[in-house]
DNA sequence: AATGTTAGAGTTTTT
DNA sequence: CTCTAACATT
């Protein structure tokens, strides 16, 4: 039995499946320590300080290099954030930097939580004036800080993904572009990219005249959001870095006060983030701070979103780099495992060089398996698995079944629910993603920043409240002229559309004033009920898991408020060199004064001269944008967990499955193009392999649906490319039957090569090679005359059960098959159409 | 304005 | 196959 999405979705939320659900949103994060600035304990030099015990000689070296410019090559699991935290802590107690000297970037919001975690957890410090976070989120932090300076009103907003699109959309329409032509997508992607690597409309060469237009819309798309006072996520970092390389003065006081600039997974940096690093710093002539980079240029796996591994070796040249230092000692995983990826590895061309070891034993083997359909192969890894958790005695969650494309959840969550084994999907919508959560939001921002025309356009008639597609066409139109917002533009329209259109902006302006110094929970309620979301959604028979999230909105604004603080995020504390706030101020309105102040950003004036703070409201909602809301949160049930590899980096598992290695997936076909793309499949499947600590399953089917069709796929290079000698080929069960799965659950086994086609292929290895293939296998496709049914061998139907062919004619398509079915009947069957397998 | 129909597309993802 | 968005219909 097969579970339609839908049901799937359904069970999640009936709690069938454990996670996945709107539970798994919070905030998790440990107060910031609040303790007054003891942050210099007596200075300290020597090397037997607590802090460095159960270091090893690299990581010792790395985190006790001295103040200069240097590049740490972290391979997977050895120690990466040990030695980025034990950097700081050590550079902190022994007095050679304050924490307002110190800037710590990373890429996610995670990994700097993780940062700072750990960093409190070894030392009693002062979070005061560090600056640690993304990089999105310290360009915020430094916008919001000097936003005069960069052009922007205090209260700007953040575009999220969705946000930039619709952003696009509705300015396409405006100026008539044909969208067949550009589609929004594109542009929205020329865009970004152009922000990656730092160019401005200007910059952009226009190399045809197709490109040419796109700069022209590129134009029009700044000059929009600079109307309506929202930047996206690549103008934070464009117009931070701006700010910094045009005004000398905040280049300068940045300059010296960032005495340590720490960066990690650097080899995932842009163009742009480089640039950025440059400006803070300075190049050695500028006589800046020192930085710390740490990556891996084996991990690089994001360089379809404008990652560079180039900057490793650039930042080596720029900055002269003369401390260079491998990890190479893993603790992660046994050398089985270990082995497979180093020599997986070492096909690629383009390497650092770096190879880890472990002195850890050999481990189990690396367990390789070959399945007919990605249905069996499903039903294998699911066998494993239980043969895991009840004999080996391996948890759940510490079991991760990785895949390449998303898509590949589906059949192993079908076999998964079908077993009843719990499970948790990651990826897919996140909380402040949902749909009711963007409305709420819209609601929420309008009342900080009537012009910001997305949200206008977001709920001007959610809930419906009359304003129909021509209203709000004449109301543009009108704001066009006017040069004016959508909201300021109302009064123009007249007529019953103008009335339902000043009854909207209305009701926000009422809103607005009716809230104003109320605290921001009462503000989200307020906002809720009048606005008439909630109404609507209870009127919904399907509304209840929406109120829910409305409800939890509520509650995340609450932790926000009372454990977050306003968050790192929210405002900019400007300091002196040694990370003495400059200005001393109030707590900002609306706040129980009796709640624990966790961090300055919080209290901290965003504007030195006049004391102004950011609202709570604008914090919480930049928070929302900067932070999409963890979907990951310990769900605290024993699930196994299911994630693409990308989604994996940086996790580690007991056991781990890789599946559907096959050609033209894992690579993927659309990298398999040009030799930089597989080298980068490769360091996808380096990353997935060293994710494992006990165990490591390999899999690949020899069919697969993919988009309706079966597909028949030659089992990836990437298994030739595995070291033998820590390999274990498992022979596949043939077909299912009786072939002593455990407890024998025969239902719907094996459907076999479904859907078009032949059924079962014919080219199935009985032991798939003990020795390396040099070459790999003969591609299938044309070699398969063979639907392999023939007159007398037995088959299998879905419907019918077991039967014995009698009889086989025509070809391809139009080949029919006699099968004498005990319980059926003699039937004709289509082998395009009928379901049959090969039975042995 | 709500609901149904059809065409088209369909890696990877964070901010 | 399965989801989305645009279009058409009531």
């Amino acid at each position: 039995m097969e579970l339609s999405r839908n049901e799937l979705i359904q069970a999640r939320r009936l709690g069938v499946i454990r996670g996945a659900s709107a539970e798994g949103f919070g905030h998790a994060s440990p107060a910031f320590s609040t303790m007054g600035a003891m942050y210099l304990e007596s200075p300290v030099s020597d090397h037997s300080l607590p802090l460095l015990t159960g270091l090893n000689p690299e990581q010792e070296a790395a985190v006790t290099l001295p103040a200069e410019h240097a590049l740490i090559l972290a391979g997977a699991g050895s120690g990466k954030t040990r030695v980025l935290t034990t950097r700081i802590a050590w550079l902190l107690q022994t007095g050679q930097v304050s924490p307002g000297g110190v800037l710590a970037v990373t890429f996610t919001n995670k990994a700097a939580k993780e940062l700072l975690t750990r960093l409190t957890a070894m030392l009693p410090l002062n979070a005061r004036g560090m600056w640690i976070g993304t990089f999105h989120g310290l360009c915020n932090r430094f916008l919001r800080a000097h936003y005069k300076l960069a052009n922007l009103p205090q209260s700007f907003q953040i575009l999220d993904t969705q946000d930039q699109l619709s952003a696009i959309k509705r300015l396409c329409k405006q100026f008539n572009i044909d969208d067949e032509r550009f589609p929004p997508k594109q542009l929205q992607w020329f865009i970004a990219g152009c922000k990656e690597d730092g160019e401005r409309p200007s910059d952009v060469v226009a190399r045809d005249e197709e490109t040419r237009k796109k700069i022209e819309i590129y134009q029009l798309y700044e000059d929009q959001c600079q109307r309506e006072g929202v930047v996206d996520f690549g103008e934070l970092m464009l117009r931070s870095y701006e700010l910094l390389r045009d005004n000398d003065a905040v280049r300068e006081h940045y300059r010296r006060r960032f005495r340590h600039v720490l960066i990690d997974e650097f080899q995932d940096t842009n163009r742009l983030q480089y640039a950025w690093i440059k400006m803070i710093v300075g190049l050695p002539s500028e006589s800046g701070g020192a930085v710390l980079a740490v990556g891996d240029d084996d991990q690089s796996i994001y360089a379809f979103r404008g990652a560079r591994v180039g900057n490793m070796e650039d930042f080596v040249r720029e900055f002269e780099v003369r401390h260079q230092i491998k990890l190479e000692e893993n603790y992660r995983s046994y050398s089985n495992i270990l082995d497979s990826a180093n020599h997986l590895i070492s096909h690629n061309k383009k390497r650092l060089g770096k190879n880890l070891r472990t002195s850890q034993g050999a481990g189990e083997p690396v367990r390789v398996y070959e399945s007919a359909t990605d249905f069996a192969e499903a039903e294998w890894v699911v066998e494993e698995l239980r043969q895991l958790v009840r004999g080996d005695g391996f948890s759940r969650s510490e079991i991760a079944i990785l895949y390449r494309s998303n898509a590949q959840s589906r059949v192993i969550e079908t076999q998964l629910f079908n077993a009843g084994v719990p499970y948790r999907v990651y990826g897919g919508l996140r909380f402040f993603e949902r749909a009711e959560i963007k409305h709420a939001l819209a609601y929420l921002r309008l009342l900080e920043n009537s012009r910001d025309d997305t949200s206008f356009l977001r709920v001007v008639n959610f809930p419906p409240r009359g304003i129909g597609a021509r209203s709000i066409e004449q109301l543009q139109d009108a704001a066009r002229a006017a040069g004016s917002s959508l909201h300021d533009a109302v009064t123009s329209i007249s007529g019953k559309a103008g009335a339902n259109l000043a009854g909207f902006v209305a009701q926000i302006d009422v809103l607005r004033e009716q809230t104003a110094g109320s605290t921001l929970r009462e503000i989200i309620e307020t906002v809720l009920h009048s606005s008439g979301l909630v109404d609507h959604y209870r009127a919904d028979k399907e509304g209840a898991d929406r109120i829910e999230n409305l409800e939890e909105l509520v509650n995340a604004a609450e932790s926000f408020v009372t454990q977050e603080g306003f968050g790192r995020d929210a405002v900019a504390l400007p300091v002196d060199e040694h990370g003495t706030p400059l200005t001393q101020s109030p707590v900002s309105q609306g706040l129980d004064p009796d709640a624990p102040v966790l961090n300055d950003a919080f209290v901290a004036p965003i504007d030195a001269e006049t004391g102004e703070t950011l609202s709570p409201l604008a914090a919480f909602l930049t928070h929302a944008a900067l932070e999409a809301g963890d979907n990951q949160a310990q769900a605290g049930q024993e699930a196994v967990q299911l994630m693409s590899v990308h989604a994996s980096k940086g996790l580690e598992f007991d056991a781990v499955f890789i599946t559907g290695l096959e050609e033209g997936l894992f690579p993927h076909e659309n990298s398999m193009s040009d030799y930089e793309g597989v080298e980068e499949e490769r360091r996808l499947m380096y990353v997935a392999i060293t994710r494992a600590r006990k165990r490591l399953y390999l899999s690949h089917a020899q069919t697969r649906m993919l988009h309706g069709k079966t597909r028949y796929h030659v089992r990836s290079r990437f298994l030739e490319e595995l070291p033998e000698g820590a390999l274990k080929w498992i022979t596949p069960k043939r077909s299912g039957f009786g072939s002593g799965f455990g407890s024998g659950s025969g239902a719907g086994f094996n459907a076999g090569a479904r859907g078009t086609g032949m059924a079962q292929p014919a080219w199935g290895r009985s032991g798939i090679g003990v020795e390396t293939f040099a070459s790999p296998p003969v591609p299938p496709q044309k070699a398969a005359p063979s639907h392999g049914i023939r007159a007398g061998i037995k088959v299998f139907h879905t419907k019918f059960g077991e039967g014995k062919v009698q009889a086989v004619e025509g070809v391809g398509d139009d080949a029919r098959a006699q099968v004498n079915f005990p319980r059926h009947g003699v039937k004709w069957l289509a082998l395009s159409v009928a379901k049959l397998t090969v039975v042995d």
